[in-house]
DNA sequence: GAGTATGATTTGGC
DNA sequence: GCCAAATCATACTC
């Protein structure tokens, strides 16, 4: 940042000294008071007060201000003064010239629309959840999204923590350089001219380099975002097993529907949603399951009992409760005990059945 | 560490 | 776009 600083300010002194050496050799109008003096004389003046405005920033303070003072008060002053105005008339064109205004950086844009979108820059709301959900959407989702999401969403916060402190940090540099810079072309306005034109150009200048610098910060922080993108989508590509509940589930489902182990998008859905699990993490088990049903019927046979049996207890116990129930709202039929309901008797034979 | 199970991906047919 | 089949890559079990 200082040398920054160093070479603004080696910028903005260059116009002014390169003025000096040229006047030097101009010749100044005779100063008041001067009359019947030498060339010779004159020119020493004039390089004696260039050599004091020259190394004013050497000396202390104090030394400086009153030197300042003296200089000021100078009867050469505004001798000098009115030649570095004729210089700067003549220099004032190519200033003109280069005044226009920037258009809008494409890099800098496509910058700025990416952190939006990825919830760094903007309104807070969630820390990019919606790309995080993109992520995980695109790299299929799983049983313990929420685990890696929310991972994902602290790392995001942290880069959107650093990000805002380091522009706010570049913002405040920006600012106290442009006052500071601001005063100086102020103060230096009583020596030299400077229209308030330039002063405003200057400005222009010291945002224009300090938003520069910002762009690296986008970029850097761009490029975090990319690699933290990467590294949770990695993740998500790894497989994982799906979880006990789940593959009992799809397993019932199979198990019950083994005439036509086809689900539709509507019970596709619902087991998805019953595992926890996407729509085609839901279709790849059944595709990956039919194939090796087919291939080895005989290892699963085991399984498809089980499940035969599972799913006809379940069946048992929702008729019993049916049959039950439309008892309980029947007072012409009496209870006429548990042991006489034909559920049992299809779930023994299903027992049978099964082995 | 080898063998097996399992979720994901790829390829080709319809 | 859905499915079957083959294959890959990783998790799990012993």
């Amino acid at each position: 940042m200082m040398e920054e600083q160093a070479r603004m300010m080696q910028a903005l002194s260059g116009v002014t000294l390169a003025g000096h050496s040229v006047q030097g050799g101009m010749g100044l109008p005779p100063p008041h008071g001067h009359e019947g003096t030498d060339g010779d004389g004159r020119k020493q003046d004039i390089g004696d007060i260039l050599h004091q405005i020259m190394t004013i920033t050497d000396q202390s303070l104090d030394e400086a201000q009153a030197k300042k003072h003296g200089l000021n008060c100078h009867r050469m002053k505004p001798a000098l003064f009115s030649v570095l105005c004729e210089i700067k008339e003549k220099t004032g064109l190519s200033i003109r010239g280069a005044q226009e205004e920037d258009p809008p950086d494409p890099q800098l844009m496509r910058l700025d629309n990416m952190l939006l979108a990825e919830g760094v820059s903007g309104p807070e709301k969630g820390g990019g959840s919606a790309a995080a959900a993109a992520a995980a959407a695109a790299a299929g989702g799983g049983a313990d999204n929420s685990i890696e999401h929310s991972d994902y969403r602290a790392k995001l916060t942290q880069i959107r923590q650093i990000y805002h402190t380091e522009l706010e940090k570049y913002e405040q540099a920006c600012n106290e350089f442009t006052t500071h810079v601001m005063n100086l072309l102020r103060e230096q306005s009583r020596t030299r001219p400077i229209s308030p034109k330039e002063i405003e150009r200057m400005v222009g200048i010291i945002h224009r380099k300090f938003s520069s610098i910002q762009m690296q910060l986008k970029q850097s922080t761009c490029e975090a975002v990319m690699i933290l993108r990467s590294r949770f989508l990695d993740a998500r590509r790894k497989r994982r097993n799906f979880s006990k509940q789940a593959t009992e589930i799809l397993n019932e489902y199979f198990y019950s529907h083994l005439s036509n182990p086809y689900p539709s998008e509507e019970a596709k859905e619902e087991l998805a949603k019953k595992c926890s699990i996407t729509v085609s993490q839901v279709s790849n088990w059944f595709g990956n399951k039919r194939i090796r049903y087919k291939k080895n019927i005989g290892k699963f046979q085991e399984e498809a009992n089980l499940y035969a049996a599972k799913t006809a207890v379940t069946a048992t116990h929702a008729v019993a409760a049916a049959i039950q129930n439309s008892q309980a709202n029947s007072p012409t039929t009496p209870n006429s005990g548990r042991h006489c309901n034909p559920c049992f008797y299809y779930y023994s034979l299903s027992l049978e059945k099964i082995g």
